[in-house]
RNA sequence: UGGGGUGUAGCCAAGCGGUAAGGCAGCGGUUUUUGGUGCCGCCAUUCGCAGGUUCGAAUCCUGCCACCCCAA
């Protein structure tokens, strides 16, 4: 059988799935919203609001602040935000609950994060904190407080029960979602999914919301003004030395570094070694230290094997599909074969991508559907 | 101490009488709910050193120093 999306398997759609389109559907149901304190998730909250829903709103402690390594200013999450949170849900005049998640937040993100890069690869933090972490514990939460579903601020769409990208493709978020599974998924509302950045600003300025002007977060959170490699460094996990050799692509030792953890493949600057073109870095080996240095022309990739791969769909697909694959976040997408495997899948791209970076997500989208996604393990050529 | 060559920013390097290209590295900013990429900007009052010629020298002359090669 060639391969085709049409090897998908059907969506099983619930009959009261609740989608993004149309919050009037919402009146006067019970639904919880997920408040960081940043605007996007108070213009969700406002909208479901002005809709008539019985809206509450739900915080998460994600970690504590560390005096000793202060936060970015842009970070996302910050403990602070929780006190923004409390006054737009006051603002809004709902019901606001903070819950504990530091402990699932350190287990399932902060501790990952470290090993990852102390074995040589480049953490995405942000998709398991939203799927393990924020999701799974508001989604409980709302769940026991009879809510029939979790809105959130998300930049992502559903339909028919599937997730799909937002409208503002400046925006999309949907990468982020790839691992929710469709128990957790078939109750999340995204209202801002048909919106631009431009509008939900606007309609922030609009209602008079206290965070209208926020900054956009762009930064790991827990990571402090040293960078995550400063941060990691500071781990137990990442006790020992981590120095070794930066070598060309025949093994030549061309420079030092000071450990592995501050590199990830593709990067290019902080290498330190001057040579006709830029150098950038190809392969991480954890088990020799080495970093593995070449010319940009040398991080082109065919192929990938994800792990850890799950499907948004209730169904897994079992057969060989074309899908639209996404390497890191904002990378649009190169057409590719998926190929399915036991907690896994290799990828087969139509054409070369740039820079393969062990430990970052890839996500598998048809269309505009994401239908599942991995961690990447490695790529070749 | 015979001969030849080279000395320009951290590295590579153009310039060969008219007032210091470019690349790499580095630094800063920007983009971004990860990292990275990309993009923008900055980075030699000075050309191994000391004299001289000239209106004017990195470029010409003299001397010195350093390194490299050939060679016996």
């Amino acid at each position: 059988m060639s391969p085709t999306s049409k090897n998908l398997p059907p969506c099983d759609r619930p009959a009261a799935s609740p989608d993004a389109e149309g919050l009037e559907a919402w009146a006067g149901r019970r639904v919880a919203v997920a408040l960081s304190g940043g605007v996007d998730s108070a213009v969700a909250a406002h909208g479901l609001v002005a809709a008539g829903a019985d809206v509450i709103g739900l915080s998460l402690r994600l970690h504590d602040p560390d005096p000793d390594n202060p936060l970015a200013p842009r970070a996302c999450c910050p403990p602070d935000d929780l006190q923004d949170a409390r006054r737009i849900a006051e603002g809004l005049d709902i019901p606001f609950y903070v819950l504990d998640g530091r402990r699932a937040f350190d287990e399932a993100v902060v501790r990952p994060f470290v090993r990852a890069y102390v074995s040589g690869r480049t953490p995405n933090p942000c998709v398991g904190c939203n799927a393990f972490v924020k999701l799974e514990q508001l989604h409980r939460r709302a769940k026991a407080l009879g809510c029939e579903a979790l809105a959130t601020g998300h930049y992502a769409r559903k339909k028919d029960g599937r997730l799909l990208q937002a409208v503002d493709g400046k925006k999309d978020q949907s990468y982020f979602l790839f691992s929710v599974g469709p128990q957790i998924l078939a109750d999340l509302i995204f209202p801002l999914g048909s919106m631009r950045k431009e509008e939900v600003r606007e309609a922030a300025v609009q209602t008079g919301l206290p965070v209208a002007h926020k900054l956009e977060s762009q930064e790991v959170c827990f990571v402090g003004g040293a960078g995550a490699g400063g941060f990691v460094k500071r781990q137990p996990e990442a006790q020992g030395d981590h120095a070794g050799a930066i070598v060309d692509e025949r093994g030549r030792e061309l420079g030092r570094h000071a450990g592995i953890m501050n590199f990830t493949v593709g990067q290019r600057r902080g290498i330190g070694i001057a040579a006709e073109s830029p150098l950038h870095v190809l392969r991480i080996l954890p088990e020799t230290k080495q970093v593995v240095v070449g010319p940009a022309q040398s991080l082109a990739a065919h192929w990938l094997r994800a792990e850890r791969v799950t499907w948004t769909r209730s169904v897994a697909p079992v057969e060989p599909f074309e899908a639209l694959v996404q390497i890191r976040y904002r990378d649009p997408g190169t057409p590719a074969t998926v190929h399915p495997m036991p907690e896994g899948a290799e990828v087969r791209f139509g054409q070369a991508v740039r820079a393969v970076a062990p430990g970052q997500a890839t996500v598998f989208r048809v269309g505009e559907e994401v239908v599942g996604g991995g961690w990447i393990a490695e790529g070749g050529t």
